[in-house]
DNA sequence: TTGTAAGCGTTATCAG
DNA sequence: CTGATAACGCTTACAA
């Protein structure tokens, strides 16, 4: 392919003069621009990125260190941190699926050089314990950590405090047998919205009862299996708190399968508020977490620290949640008519640390 | 941070030797390759990948054009692009939302020297017709382009094949007045599925009826809207094919909200097989798309051609599909049980050009 | 087995 | 206004 040389020969000047005429980086008298930007259409130049970027030290480029890209969650947030970048001119270098610390970190290496910050969701809280010289190396914005690190800004979604306005609201339905459907061992969000959970039941007076919390991992399939279990209980709780939505989809389909009407006979719940679940049947009480301004915030927050001069102390934000009201833990009641259906945002969690500004 | 240079120096060796320590590309006596190593870890060197790349010209990333990561289905083909690159050693650079010829542009200029080739899904036909200059830089795939372009690989999706699979499902079960809710004009999926379907009725004697061609855009929202209109119609069609279970989705939620039971009233259709799918009530018939299969594939025809020394003439493939029979389509049936819900996949579409290997 | 040095394609600093 | 030329960080002949 044609180099910046390959203009500069055809064009009769130097290869500083199209340099110039690419960047606007310096006067250049019309005549030498015009020849030049003849040529260059004809020869249809394009410049070397790696090159651009390895004089610059600037790749305009952000990486993105993702655990998994399954499920609706993790597709939001890509979005998010895609159109975010984009509209700053900024591409994403995206490497997921990061089981563990070691495979995390092979995609960190190779994303030395190509770069200029990076967007990263630790699956564990190993992991997160090794972010450090990933922290020396790049400005690194954290989603979600287990815990804080130096020199990594952060950003979290309200999780606990979502969980409690969630059981909150099936213990004010009259509910007292709740139930929960719980994530993967290690997962934070999973963890802290089991502990929302508990804390809101023990606030009501409600013992926590450990039959009651039944094991899943997120996926549709666990929350099928749990309703099936659930059907053939002696003694079943008149609500379950699905811990995300893709389980509470299976859920439903379970407890439907075996007969038992939602919400009628049991309540359900879930987290996230997925596209889909307001047009699940019932539709589905959940916790609405914006996906998609979580990445897109993560990127204002990396491209802020990326322009500062004078590095300020990394921000710690938190992302509010929202509850939201659909017929899935309501008594049988029938939807008002309109040309979407009915949802009903109740409330906004709390925000430690300050919300984030939309 | 620490270069290549300042390993050799602290070592006491020359670059020369560094760099052949860390590609392991030719013999380094054992005490010399000991203290390289040392150093290296010492002082946590990773190389400068814009500067590895700029002379090996190869990036051991793959760039992923998309028009939109939207919805269930792309975020499942860069699901399997992800995996198949890294499975690979690759990484990839995504680029999307993509509405028209420019920003696509834009998008794969500022790829030059940072991918080794490209996967692009073209959004519209003008777009597809302006992919020459790109195949002349980089390989390229294609996905489900209008037409072929020369010089890149292409993969389609069986669309005509599968609409006519589903349509001709409803007319074997009896149905007659078949609605359609189309997708986005100019959007070759939308455009082929519709093919099918006036192929498959008139291939029935039935000759397409206008008026239940109702326009849609593939968003759940258009879905509702079709159906709160179908609700209001005098004379309704006793089956409706939506091209995609997004709107199938948002259609039989409003024909429940007006109380129209889906299928005993109206079949309900719908086209991907979107995960959600089998977890609607009733459980939605629907054409099996794998587009995770689809960004895998993708991934290896493209490191095909990367690794063929003489480029042969670029392959054009089909990815086959599957109808799935559920419930939104049959008379009142009772589910069998078992530990998922049930699905049953009932043919495979033709293949022309020969299906692909899984 | 190791070192020297010539690029890779740009940008940026100097002189002119 | 324009042209040489020195980086940028690395790999790879070519020598030693």
């Amino acid at each position: 392919m044609a180099t910046i040389r390959d203009v500069a020969q055809a064009a009769g000047v130097s290869v500083a003069t199209v340099s110039r005429v690419l960047n606007g980086t310096a006067r250049v008298a019309d005549h030498t621009r015009a020849r030049v930007e003849h040529v260059v259409a004809k020869l249809e130049y394009w410049p070397h990125g790696a090159a651009q970027s390895l004089n610059t030290s600037r790749t305009n480029t952000l990486g993105v260190l993702l655990p998994d890209l399954h499920g609706q969650f993790f597709s939001e947030v890509i979005r998010g941190v895609d159109q975010g970048a984009r509209e700053q001119g900024f591409q994403i270098l995206v490497s997921s699926s990061h089981a563990d610390v070691n495979t995390l970190m092979a995609g960190a290496r190779a994303m030395v050089g190509r770069v200029d910050g990076l967007i990263v969701m630790a699956p564990d809280q190993a992991t997160t314990a090794s972010m450090a010289p990933l922290a020396r190396r790049f400005p690194v914005i954290l989603l979600n950590p287990h815990h804080p690190v130096d020199g990594c800004g952060t950003i979290s979604v309200a999780n606990f405090e979502g969980a409690v306005d969630i059981v909150s609201h099936l213990i004010t339905s009259g509910h007292r047998a709740i139930g929960i459907i719980t994530g993967p061992a290690g997962n934070m969000d999973a963890e802290e919205r089991l502990r929302g959970y508990r804390h809101t039941l023990r606030d009501a007076g409600i013992e926590p009862d450990p039959a009651f919390e039944f094991a899943g991992d997120f996926s549709e399939g666990s929350g099928f299996l749990v309703g099936t279990n659930i059907a053939r209980l002696r003694s079943r709780p008149t609500a379950v708190f699905a811990t995300n939505d893709g389980m509470a989809t299976g859920l439903m389909s379970a407890l439907r399968e075996q007969g038992i009407e939602v919400p009628r006979d049991i309540a359900v719940v879930g987290f996230d508020d997925i596209p889909i679940a307001q047009f699940l049947n019932p539709g589905l009480t959940t916790v609405h977490v914006d996906a998609f301004a979580l990445g897109k915030h993560a990127v204002q927050m990396l491209l802020g620290t990326l322009r500062e001069a004078t590095p300020t102390s990394p921000r710690h934000e938190t992302l509010p949640v929202t509850l939201i009201l659909r017929q899935s833990s309501r008594g049988k009641s029938k939807m008002t008519p309109g040309s979407t259906p009915g949802s009903r945002a109740v409330s906004s969690a709390a925000l430690p640390g300050g919300g984030i500004p939309s």
